[in-house]
DNA sequence: CTCTGGATAGAGCGTTCGTTCTAGTTGATG
DNA sequence: CATCAACTAGAACGAACGCTCTATCCAGAG
């Protein structure tokens, strides 16, 4: 047996391979989506070849897919709770959040909506790895909520069912955005979250 | 000049051709998303043949993208007014359609959800049309909603935000039921949504 | 009847798709 | 130095893609 030793010294300069490619599919299919992005555009996104990504991506496209659902799913953890960490209200972090986002879909020409709608829209009957993966990180998310709801006094319920419409109305609110190029949607969003958050307390 | 006769003296037996191949575009395209979806497809499944879609739609497989979208616009937006009339109150016409929309999607299997969504978000940076398309669809729901809310009583300024919120929960809702093929995302914000516009009033 | 133009029908174009396959390169290990 | 596994490289395959094209059908006008 071998003791992998950490191929990544390189470190910040250029990334694994691995991780080039998984980062091009998570970015080119949020924008595309699954059969809008090709496995060769991924591969010359990535500065890689179809070699390398079948090498890494044995079961092919469905798995380099439901990688590319992992790595969003954890990019927006982590803005999600970096967000909820700063404040200590989570009515006023949710808001802010809202106004985050609303700000990075405009500087993105409203292209980067949520990393991971587009790609589990678009293979719903069809791909069960892919919607496991995207319900999985939805759930995540929606328990990261729960926690901050619980932690500022909450009862169980209402904080399982705020935690549910928090997620979902972000959602629907930068789906809106997006559609609409506007801020608009989003802000009022995080307002009326806030004010609906405060109404539980 | 002609005078056009109705052609589709046929009515309910089997409708235009040109229906038949809107109409099958928008539920394959609801479901496949743009790409995901093939235009010998659409023929087949319309019972028609390459030819007549072409004839139909000389702008190829965008233009009868933007007429998919439209129609699936049309059919929303008859369900939304007829579950708005239904009722006298908003705020209960709100939460019976979310009802609804969560028991017709677990009929579906999952696989139906808004009609506009998948396929807009899969063309998000390079179909004008289609965006613009989806853009009106939004647009118009919104203004049901609003109308609605105006005439229960409430002000200008509340109407137009809850507008927004309600289309956009109920958005991203229904995306959370599927994603997580569930009826709780949609019926939690059937009666969050109750309880913010009760709260604006 | 002929004539006409909207509608239907599908073969076939060039391109791109996901995937497979073989060959070459690399770097640490014995 | 030789060896071997990990990784890179890209040609090639069959299938499917959007779309073009010609041929045919057929109801109504003259």
């Amino acid at each position: 047996m071998l003791i992998r030793v950490s191929t990544k010294t390189k470190s910040a300069a250029t990334p694994d391979t691995r991780t080039r490619i998984v980062r091009a599919a998570s970015s080119l299919m949020q924008r595309q989506g699954y059969d809008g992005t090709g496995i060769k555009q991924i591969a010359q996104e990535a500065q890689a070849t179809l070699g390398s990504v079948y090498h890494f991506f044995p079961g092919g496209k469905q798995e380099l897919a439901v990688a590319a659902i992992h790595h969003g799913d954890q990019e927006f953890f982590d803005v999600l709770r970096a967000a909820l960490d700063h404040e200590d209200d989570p009515a006023q972090a949710i808001t802010a959040l809202c106004r985050t986002l609303a700000d990075g879909l405009c500087a993105s020409d409203w292209i980067d909506g949520c990393p991971i709608t587009t790609t589990s829209l678009g293979t719903a009957g069809r791909a069960p790895d892919i919607q496991a993966a995207a319900a999985e990180a939805f759930a995540r998310w929606r328990g990261l909520v729960h926690d901050k709801l619980r932690a500022s006094g909450m009862s169980e319920r209402d904080a399982h069912d705020l935690a549910h419409t928090v997620i979902s109305t972000m959602e629907g609110a930068e789906l809106a955005a997006q559609v609409s190029r506007s801020k608009e949607p989003l802000n009022i969003a995080g307002k009326h979250l806030a004010r609906l958050i405060a109404l539980h307390r």
